[in-house]
DNA sequence: TATGAATGAGGCTTCATTCAT
DNA sequence: CATGAATGAAGCCTCATTCAT
């Protein structure tokens, strides 16, 4: 079932499809998110058009792959900080630092993650919500809010809300940071910017 | 020149874009922005495909008369609150009422707008700024949040930046409201959320 | 039958004609006759174009309208020329002048009428060949050879082949006018021009 | 770099490319040069419309690229003329002999060059003076001319001008073959006519 | 399995012609 | 008869997907 040959298919093919999600990306940030073609893609991964369908079913499997290669360590991340047994404003805080560092380092990463609908996957999404990246990413921040209300350091509210309008706050930096409208500054006084907007309004009355 | 010929043909050529703009946004509606037809709209508008080009260069002359016909309104809303003389917080609390109750009652056309994107016009809004319908939200916002800081009334920060994050806040809040995840509820209650997370992180210290 | 109304109404019917025809005579100057279309007709004979075709069965019925309009006049002249009771070799030169003269006055109106077959009337041509415009000509240069060489003053030879050799050698002449890199020079010199280089051909041995 | 492979990459795009224009050639036959559409080319050459356009970016290439190919062995007979170490008299009865031949041979081909602005490619023509087949041959002509007034057995004249008489009128004679007006003969005979018609008018006077 | 040319459905746009006013 | 907007057939071109080698 699973002797040295099967080892070395199984190798070959996550190499393979390492080479075309990395090509994909390079065409993405290239053309922007809503211009990509296959025979673009398939170049710069210097192979045939027809071999990415040896590894993807059709375009939309191909894209979809790449958001979640793109998304899973970040995702994960933000799990480990979810999960840490530190209190909630600390947590808070690391999502805003892990983002806003992710903000600067792979901004454009972070750009095609966001605007996934623009690949033409709406239908996609609505259909399978584990494709939806921003939701993925509130239930997480909900989850803190939650934690932090549970432990009364933070007011009540309703806690997807806030934290979908959280997550929208920081979209919203990142937005102007791609179009280059933000101040340059370090991630820390990036994320300090962020806690000094939304905390005071997360915070319980002391 | 205007005679009562003029005026007839005038309002002929008003209420055919009008039918063609309504087509267009059932269209929108129904299939997403991103699946917009030509011969679809045409149907819906109970034409023929060639009509829709007496009236609107191409595609993309009808996708941006849509966008700037939806818009519009909300935009001169927003601007008047902008240069009433109520102060910065009752300027924003007032942007708050009116983002939420357009959220409430036209909900799938500020999702248009704000995916605007979606429409394949992203390079069209990248050449006319004038376009891009989330910057000039922001900087309206952004002109209340600097009056608040020169009046003392907010803390001194990046205003545009700030801006952008109070924007998106209320972008996420709008998301979750169009995926049904959000509590219904009634505008002042919505806008008070807003208030109560975005307030106290502008405010100045007291 | 033909009372006074009836006259007035052949008048009329004559006076818009002549608009239609030079509004197509100017279009086509302006854009070249290829690019002829129904509605710049129309507004160039400053009517709408369902007017047109209460005169013109169609645009192949128009613009075969067209070129006879022009045609006419300098076909008439030929037609005089060769009716006329000088010598063959003097109807020659006549025609060599009128020609030029044309080619001089109205260059434009002989582009149009040579270049026919770029209107997409083809089809048109073949089927009915009083529309072939040159092969008229050339049966009338044909005609003075034919007188010529019954005088025994031009050589023996297949006169219809020698008239449209004639004739393509003043097309040849005019193509260069028509792009400007013909010489200037008065008509007659252009006449003489024509005459040195194909009449000794044209004479009997002496 | 050249391998087998490529040879073979390379000798089937040629063949492909001789395909599409031997099919385009057939289709031009049978319909006339103004009347082409890519959906009957691809049919003619048997394959899809969109093959075409892996071997020819836009309609206008692939017609351009047929004029040329069709122009380019009749080009370089002439300028082979031209260039040969005969005198000009003899030059230019070779010029009429091998134009009589592919007359006799391919009228129908020298009919769909010589008809180039049928095609719709006037603008382009006017843009790219290289094609214009026309003035290439009449340019030829021009210099076996300049060079028989060198030589003094012609006489003076404006080169070009007579250049392109002399063009015209076998392009006169050509067109009444292809209507098949004129009497079927050898091509000698055909280029003894032009040199009788035309000779004459270019010796100088002895 | 890799190749990459062939495929052809599908979308946008033009413009001669019609027809209700 | 004049009007001119509506019509819709027709043509060009793109690009995701297939398949013979």
């Amino acid at each position: 079932m699973s002797g040295p040959a099967e080892k070395r298919k199984a190798a070959w093919e996550d190499m393979m499809k390492q080479s075309i999600f990395e090509a994909t990306v390079k065409v993405m940030k290239e053309y922007g998110p809503a211009e990509i073609r296959m025979d673009q893609v398939a170049r710069a991964a210097d192979m045939a058009t027809g071999t990415l369908y040896n590894y993807f079913k059709d375009k939309n499997a191909l894209l979809l792959h790449v958001l979640d290669t793109l998304f899973k360590p970040y995702h994960a991340g933000l799990v480990a900080i979810l999960n840490g047994d530190t209190d909630p404003q600390e947590k808070l805080e690391a999502y805003f630092r892990q983002t806003c560092e992710i903000m600067n380092e792979q901004r454009d990463i972070i750009d095609i993650l966001i605007r996934a609908r623009d690949l033409g996957l709406g239908a996609e999404i609505d259909r399978d919500p584990e494709t939806d990246y921003r939701m993925k990413i509130i239930r997480i921040i909900s989850g803190i809010i939650e934690e932090g209300v549970a432990k009364a350091s933070f007011r009540r509210c309703e806690a997807l809300e806030t934290a979908a309008m959280v997550f929208g706050a920081l979209d919203g930096m990142m937005m102007l940071k791609i179009k280059g409208l933000a101040p340059e500054r370090r991630v820390e006084e990036d994320a300090e910017e962020c806690m000094a907007l939304l905390l005071p309004g997360l915070l319980a009355a002391s």
